[in-house]
DNA sequence: TGTACATCAGTGAACGCGCGTTCACTGATGTAC
DNA sequence: TGTACATCAGTGAACGCGCGTTCACTGATGTAC
């Protein structure tokens, strides 16, 4: 039998896990390696060079987000605006629930951002997100803008919120900061 | 004649020039002193250690930030929401034009951010934010809402919108990425 | 069934590196009397 | 005006560190005949 792949899979969770515990910068193929109780050396072998394994990590993070966001997505009980609000709810969740892989996946000094499957999962949820606006957009919002302007103010409100959180700079100038608060200040801000 | 701090001012300077240069991450002591053509055991003297020199360096980068936007604060040319807009296009362009600084100001794994300077010019900041605010709201934009609340919304939208930019995960998705873009962007999701 | 060969994942030792920090020191400047 | 002392910015040598990468290698597995 051959277990093709399995201590890549096994260096790809082991690094993900010690990303969120210390962060991407404080991340050694020596300690990701020992972890998986297997030589130093052999991280080199399955991802070419340190940034290979981050890459790696960041595009299957980018997968797992996507999928997280897409379980809210497509939910009949909520009217498209609601489904917006409640994304943007899973998208700060996400980040606090791994902080690491989140900061990873936006940190192009650290990952090769052509990877195609980091490029596809990025662009797939992007596009799930558009598709979300445009319904939006036929319940009366914004009717007459362009979607793919308005999916990138979605994001960036979402991205932005969620950045200020994490970093403690919300919370230095705001006193809520749960997820609540995080929809309450996403709501506001557009008027819904 | 005592030229007191006068190194102190060369350090932080050079730091700030090779933070933007290179990253916050890739910043060495022993780099930034000889460029200031100094031992390398200088800046110890003046900052204790790296991570002070770097919270002197994100301190000061926030209060240049807070001055540059400031200039666009209480021009009476323009109505309170157009300043808003302007706020925010300034916002991306202090990052498009210091990005190691913007960077390094929210990354509190390098930077102490009790640090009294770094607070100060932080809160200074939000709070001329919120009085603009008030300033739109008391133009009939969104009048109930707590002022704070919109502040956050509006930091995060910006913030947001210029680190998806800074990161290049934008324009993956997005054709338009310069400044009138970003205006746009913002405008579009507030509807402003 | 058996032999020869190819593939390839993982080893472990070694290399070389720049780094932050420490520390006893020098030498200039300021202060007390 | 001169002497003794204190302060303090900056020096330079040394320490110790973990790191990513390289490379000849071993040994197991799969394939061809």
């Amino acid at each position: 039998v051959h277990f093709d792949g399995d201590l890549r899979r096994t260096l790809i969770d082991a690094a993900a896990e010690r990303v969120d515990e210390v962060g991407a910068d404080a991340i050694s193929l020596r300690d990701v390696a020992a972890r998986c109780g297997v030589s130093h050396a052999a991280p080199a072998h399955h991802f070419g060079d340190k940034t290979g394994l981050l890459t790696a990590v960041a595009a299957e993070s980018f997968e797992q987000f996507a999928l997280h966001l897409g379980t809210v997505l497509g939910d009949p009980t909520l009217r498209p605006l609601e489904q917006l609000a409640t994304l943007g709810r899973a998208y700060a969740a996400f980040a606090e629930q791994w902080p690491g892989r989140f900061d990873l996946m936006f940190r192009p000094a650290l990952v090769r951002t052509d990877d195609a499957a980091y490029a596809a999962a990025s662009t797939f949820a992007f596009e799930a997100l558009v598709g979300l606006v445009e319904r939006c957009q036929q319940d009366g919002w914004h009717p007459d803008d362009d979607p793919r302007l308005l999916a990138a103010g979605a994001w960036g409100l979402a991205h932005g919120v969620t950045q200020l959180r994490a970093t403690g700079a919300l919370a230095r100038h705001h006193a809520g900061v749960d997820l609540d608060d995080v929809v309450a200040i996403g709501r506001a801000i557009i008027g819904a």
